[in-house]
RNA sequence: GCGGACGUGGCUCAGUUGGUAGAGCACCACCUUGCCAAGGUGGGGGUCGCGGGUUCGAAUCCCGUCGUCCGCUCCA
């Protein structure tokens, strides 16, 4: 593993933002439990994608849809198929081969050898089961998308949000596929959490569309923040593509392991409604009013998971900063410099000492500031060393409560990547920090 | 799934040819009128991943298993 992965990983644990579930049992692979502060940014994460996503535009509109939906849903999507690849395995060099994907039939690309093992086939899909009766009548599985639930619902959504083309439906929620190689930290598990988006629009709208969208999701990761240089666009070749996808691009971040899929946009054109359309016999058209016609419409979806954009925000915002102390040698400061909205903390109140007229006066603007950010309140220790503890978790803002602030009202605000300090009356404390945060 | 390496307190590691676990850092408490880590005193925490075997006795040997990392394979 890389140095810059290993030291995230190891932030990650030791401050409980993440790490591994069921660690007293020895773990389980590609499960990971977030902690304390890993469940504020993953909050923050998906409110700053909700608020740009459905709350400052009128055309989308959220739900959330059951995991569990009929397995019918799945045959119709074609997931039960087409997630679905029978391996085998050359006996001689032991590499592993889609059988369908082989030039020649029975001989090894590799080594060219022609013994091959039974083909073993590898699917995709969670499969449990709906109801008590542990036979085969009761078999369902856990959606490997959400984008399902948005257009089996478009009918009746569309419907109750009365809105015209172009409209969208924006979900978050777990997804669960069998990976065949999970790893890298939280960048690929079996259970992970989508933030899907389906824009329906009128057909031959499409290609304008997805091009809209890619430079709007572009943008999103941009204004929070991260590096320009470490994104890129990369659109599918025409034999990569997804069953149901037309054209796709990847949002790709350079990833300490390399280059690798962020977030991906896919034109999925009406294949999903209209597979739908004839499983079901549903009726899934869109009557438009002022053409006068029904159509199925076409849908650009921006895909993207919570975990992975999770891991990209880390990464990013990871640096150690060298700092000269007071003793005039060169310390290195670790400063996970997030994005104000990402931030799991926001402000840190800090008495400048234990002390017992300190310690309530600080718990008082503690309940000031509490009530309109995520804050912690922190004695322990010397002012330094929780000034470092707070920017190791990329808090912005710390609030020192010292003996001067008993007689003149007045505290002192720290800006984490600048280590500035102003000193403010309390009564100007939320004011200050509403400006900036 | 295949090949290789690895698995000792939260972290980094030490544990000699098998004899019943140590350190530093971190954490907690108290002391310190103290504004950017590493001051003082005290304290909590490990059946050495898990299970089985060999042995009078195993963290140290054997088997299995789980997990991690690297490479391959796959990745809708």
């Amino acid at each position: 593993m890389t140095d810059l992965m290993e030291a995230v990983t190891a932030l990650a644990k030791r401050r409980g933002i993440a790490f591994q579930s069921s660690e007293i049992y020895g773990g389980l692979r590609s499960s990971w439990d977030y902690g304390p502060l890993g469940v504020e940014l993953r909050r923050n994460i998906r409110s700053a994608w909700w608020r740009s996503m459905v709350q400052l535009r009128d055309e989308i509109v959220g739900l959330e849809a059951a995991i569990i939906m009929s397995p019918r849903v799945w045959e119709a999507s074609g997931h039960v198929e087409g997630f679905s690849d029978p391996l085998v395995e050359c006996e001689s060099c032991h590499r592993r081969f889609r059988e369908d994907h082989l030039p020649e039939p029975a001989v090894c690309p590799n080594c060219g050898g022609t013994a091959f093992g039974e083909a073993k086939q590898f699917n995709m899909m969670f499969k449990t089961q709906m109801g008590p009766v542990d036979d085969d009548s009761g078999v369902t599985y856990l959606r490997p998308e959400t984008a399902q639930g948005m257009f089996v619902d478009f009918p009746l959504v569309q419907t109750v949000a009365r809105k015209k083309l172009p409209f969208g439906i924006a979900q978050i929620g777990k997804s669960f596929r069998n990976e065949i190689t999970p790893g890298n930290f939280i960048f690929r598990t079996r259970e992970f959490e989508q933030m899907e988006m389906e824009y329906f629009i009128e057909p031959g709208a499409d290609d304008e569309w997805f091009d809209y969208w890619v430079n709007e999701r572009l943008q999103w990761y941009l204004d929070l923040g991260v590096a320009k240089d470490k994104l890129r666009l990369r659109p599918h070749d025409p034999d990569e593509l997804a069953h149901y996808a037309k054209t796709a691009t990847d949002i790709e971040y350079e990833f300490p392991f390399g280059w690798a899929e962020l977030e991906g946009i896919a034109n999925r054109t009406d294949f999903d409604l209209k597979a739908h359309q004839e499983a079901s016999g549903e009726e899934m058209m869109y009557f438009d009013q002022e053409k006068d016609q029904r159509y199925l419409p076409y849908v650009v979806e921006p895909a993207v998971g919570v975990d992975r954009a999770m891991l990209t925000f880390m990464l990013d915002a990871y640096t150690v900063d060298e700092a000269p102390t007071a003793k005039g040698d060169v310390e290195k400061r670790t400063v996970l410099k997030l994005h104000r909205d990402l931030a799991p903390i926001k402000v840190a109140v800090l008495p400048l000492s234990r002390n017992e007229t300190l310690v309530p006066e600080a718990r008082r603007v503690f309940d000031l500031v509490k009530s309109e950010w995520m804050c912690q309140y922190d004695d322990a220790g010397a002012i330094g060393r929780r000034y470092r503890r707070q920017d190791e978790v990329g808090t912005p803002f710390c609030v020192t409560v010292d003996f001067d602030s008993l007689q003149d009202r007045q505290v002192t605000v720290r800006e984490r990547d600048t280590m500035a300090q102003e000193r403010l009356p309390i009564d100007d404390l939320l004011g200050y920090l509403r400006e900036r945060l």
